[in-house]
DNA sequence: TAAAAAATTTAGGTGAGACTAAATTTTTCC
DNA sequence: GGAAAAATTTAGTCTCACCTAAATTTTTTA
């Protein structure tokens, strides 16, 4: 007799639209339930059913639809995770607000509370702390508005030196391979010195001038070569290594 | 003929799971998927075939598993979401290994490659910008170890007025009722002025002292105010917001 | 107020993705 | 090399969540 595990994705879904519509309309028709989620009015039905049983809404054939107290506190979180999710993505991503509402939906499931509360928190830390703010944030901005190709922007490339330099120890900027590095290091990669389909295996793994890599691991002959591009976990043999040259300090 | 819309969530983990398993041991067997994602081998087999017929991987009844190059690299563009969004949770938000892996696990379907991008330049960003760093985070740390109740510290209520002064024009501390404020105005909460289920009501809702509440929208007759607090959209009656006390600057 | 229009529900399917149990193939080991 | 064990696959169900088409109820309007 194990009950109550918690909504699906999908009538989480419904029990959000819901709310939504009750708020703009204080009155909510399967009509707009069916055209804010883009299913059809039958599979709308069937959803109500589901989540009158569960003591989520109230609800008869053909009567109208309102949320039991049950239903309004899980809606008010669900809505909750939405909105702190968008407001992460907006705010502090800078990314527009369709596609963070998008993204929000696709996400708001599967959340736990702890990290939905840790966001708020960093949110609002990144607001208030002396070393943040929103300088922090506009900062940034202005380093998203170099655009993709980072090796063409001097203030990109300052920022990665930065980052590399966070990481090792000499402070005189100097070039080497990528098999020179220690784990632990990072380098900004400066130049690909090959050409061909191996030029192209390597940039299609994100190591591409202006992007930091991140030694992670070394093998004890050196190959091979364990890095961190752009989220990539990348496993290098020592001969490709050799091949991209980084800067350091 | 609409073919190649992407994988469904579910294939998505068998695919990841298949990469992975490879990565550790080099050969896959259907047991070590079955005990990876928690299924039955039956179900396994299920998988296998529908990821074969796509072409993601090479698959006969009883034959090894390999992956295609198209396997391949989808299976490594999965396993960089969930790297990246474990490398947030874990070094930005400051959450523990296991949840972050898997709250990773079930987010990374359905995210975008412009939002995991910017996740990546965020995360690079922190660590490296001036105003930021890895003091920022240390800070966050240090803050969230106050805990929950952050009403008892000091160092977490300073965090909050920053915030609120943040938002204001005000130099001087001040005392109000929440009916005071105007719309963007921020207020960190000293005190609620009610007791029995009216203060209940409020502190689920996330109005408690020690919290910073922000003013949304006022409508005209200062009845309803729109606030938002921890990530609740809240719409309170003009009584309700007289009897909580903020402190504003 | 009754016929037409609109909204909603029921009935009957489909496909994905899981399961158990039974059959089959491969591997291990005496 | 063959029997026992292990792994894998097949066969047959189940649930969820969607669909279309037809029936029913409610609402509108002439």
């Amino acid at each position: 007799m194990t009950e109550a595990v918690g909504l699906s994705a999908s009538l989480e879904d419904y029990l959000e639209a819901i709310y939504n519509i009750i708020k703009e309309k204080s009155a909510v028709r399967a009509k707009d339930i069916a055209a804010k989620l883009q299913v059809s009015n039958a599979s709308v039905t069937g959803a109500l059913k589901a989540l009158a049983k569960r003591d989520f809404l109230n609800y008869a054939p053909y009567d109208v639809i309102t949320l039991t107290p049950k239903g309004e506190k899980l809606a008010r979180e669900i809505v909750r995770r939405h909105q702190v999710l968008k407001d992460f993505f907006v705010k502090v991503l800078a990314i527009d607000e369709d596609e963070a509402n998008k993204t929000a939906c696709k996400l708001e499931h599967g959340i736990s509370p702890e990290i939905i509360n840790r966001l708020v928190q960093f949110i609002e830390f990144i607001d208030v702390c002396p070393l943040g703010g929103d300088k922090l944030i506009e900062g940034f901005k202005r380093h998203l508005e170099c655009g993709v190709d980072s090796n063409n922007c001097e203030h990109c490339l300052d920022m990665a030196r930065g980052l590399v330099a966070a990481s090792n120890q000499a402070h005189k900027v100097q070039k080497k391979t990528l098999v020179k590095l220690k784990a632990g290091a990072r380098g900004l990669i400066r130049g690909i010195r090959t050409k061909g389909p191996l030029k192209k295996r390597l940039s299609e793994m994100g190591l591409t001038p202006g992007s930091v890599v991140e030694v992670e691991r070394v093998a004890p002959m050196g190959d091979p070569i364990e890095v961190k591009v752009r989220g990539y976990h990348l496993s290098l043999r020592k001969e490709d290594a050799e091949k991209i040259e980084v800067e350091v300090r």
